[in-house]
DNA sequence: AACCGTAGTATTATAGTATAACATACTGGT
DNA sequence: ACCAGTATGTTATACTATAATACTACGGTT
């Protein structure tokens, strides 16, 4: 199926990281957007990993020639990267996720693995629409929504299972 | 209807918070547990407003004959009232909220206004069976979700709409 | 009543997250 | 060459959260 759910152990990483860029390259292309240095960098930290990063966590990892950028530098990177769309902020974590769908801009639902930190961004049409339902039932003007399950992924499910290998 | 959605400007709210604090009372005698006066603060003030309130919010109105408590104390509490499901934390906002229904531990979204800053807790049973599937589907061992809706009440709503009285 | 273990509190220090403010440099159009 | 607009570099500071440790209050023994 289309729906990528948990990135597997053996996928072609190099791949996509290398669509993950080409894609932001042509995002920012078609809305007259500069893909500056900064900006690059930034996104290729966290197409790196399929983990959220904090900005500390991505200042310590920029390599700029011995220097260390300040954490303004890399919030303003975040904030151009998430208001096109190419990340998200993972608000049960403070960090930041590479959109695994650029492109697509439905709603989603964060599952977060929290062992391993890995996150799956999975569709969830349903879940849009009950909430579309309930701002309708109560008035309210929707925006934007915070969806984020918290649990374990399914490697680290069955490593921890009662039955599993880790007796 | 029993769902109570916004709270209504002249709800009464004296009755509200006392019937916060009886439940309070209850919900830690039955468990064995103690209702602290740090523990009975925190939760009063949190009671006092429907929204939201910061940690270091909470220890500015701490009234505490001079004194101001540390953070960690308040932090304490807050884990206290979390754990028994009187307080919420929501993660948008990094802030406690007084819970709304304590005694049903069921599925729960907060619609946050963000202008008045308002919060509805409303029942989300559709959204909890989504993500239960959605957790079958993916073998995610789901331990919690935070689903949080962002936008404007319907007073706010109203006062800023385009045809509104604001011009 | 004196003792003891546990849970909760008080306090200090420090780690981690986020933004404000302002000077500088780059880019594209005239 | 100049200008306007956008992005960067830098310093400083505000806000949020936790670690570590000593102390105190409470409940159950004996």
């Amino acid at each position: 199926m289309d729906q990528s759910f948990f990135p597997e152990r053996q996928h072609d990483h190099e791949a996509c990281i290398h669509a993950g860029m080409a894609h932001a390259e042509a995002a920012c292309e078609s809305r007259n957007e500069r893909f500056t240095a900064n900006r690059r960098s930034v996104l290729e930290l966290l197409l790196a990993v399929h983990r959220p990063l904090g900005v500390y966590e991505l200042m310590k990892q920029f390599d700029w020639k011995g220097r260390r950028p300040a954490p303004a530098q890399i919030y303003r990177a975040l904030e151009f990267l998430e208001s096109i769309g190419l990340v998200h902020r993972i608000e049960s974590c403070n960090a930041y996720l590479a959109c695994s769908r650029p492109g697509r801009h439905h709603c989603t639902i964060f599952l977060v693995c929290e062992q391993c930190k890995t996150v799956a961004e999975v569709e969830a049409k349903r879940m849009q629409d009950a909430i579309a339902d309930l701002a309708d039932q109560t008035g309210f003007e929707l925006h934007s929504q915070v969806l984020e399950a918290r649990g374990l992924c399914p490697d680290c499910a069955s490593a921890t299972a009662p039955d599993g290998s880790d007796h």
